[in-house]
DNA sequence: GCCAACGTTGGC
DNA sequence: GCCAACGTTGGC
């Protein structure tokens, strides 16, 4: 069982869109990053825990639990020449992109970009790493249960 | 809107 | 395979 960090802008898909969705699900389309690809295509299993993080807001932060509901199918959006995804090399032969399913546990109090900095045990997290752009990244168990105590905090 | 950091592309 | 140019991410 691992744990994962998910970016997602809320202005295109926010953590209340997926509680909306049918199943509370969503399929994590639009990842074009190879090294973000792999950890949906190779390590992520059902069942993983997941961060819903909002980036590129007015307050970035983590947002909400998840868990991973199905694992990497090619990711629908590379094949439409209409989406802001389309990839032209990419062919329903040989699919560049995938996307695994996140169904949104429960939403909480945003943990904010700024408080994650500030706890001592989470500064080896990757997300905070200077210059990390990476949308998904992995979580110890340890970081991942210091987390957990902070959301429970945030919630009383 | 700025810009640091990083990824990708393509000429050579 | 190098690397300059360009594009993107995302916090501020």
């Amino acid at each position: 069982m691992n744990y994962w960090l998910m970016k997602s802008e809320p202005s295109e898909v926010s953590v209340d869109d997926v509680l909306a969705s049918p199943g509370q699900q969503v399929d994590w389309f639009g990842v074009r990053n190879y090294q973000a690809r792999n950890f949906m295509l190779r390590d992520m299993q059902v069942g993983d825990g997941v961060l819903f993080y909002h980036s590129s807001c007015a307050q970035p932060g983590i947002v909400g639990v998840a868990v991973v509901s199905h694992l990497a199918l090619p990711d629908e959006t590379q094949f439409d020449p209409a989406s802001h995804y389309y990839d032209p090399k990419a062919t329903r032969e040989k699919p560049r992109w995938f996307c695994v399913g996140v169904r949104v546990l429960r939403k909480t109090e945003c943990l904010s970009l700024q408080a994650l900095r500030q706890h001592p045990d989470l500064s080896s997290m990757p997300l905070l790493a200077r210059g990390n752009r990476l949308s998904i990244t992995p979580v110890s168990a340890g970081q991942w249960k210091v987390i957990q105590g902070l959301l429970q905090e945030s919630s009383n």
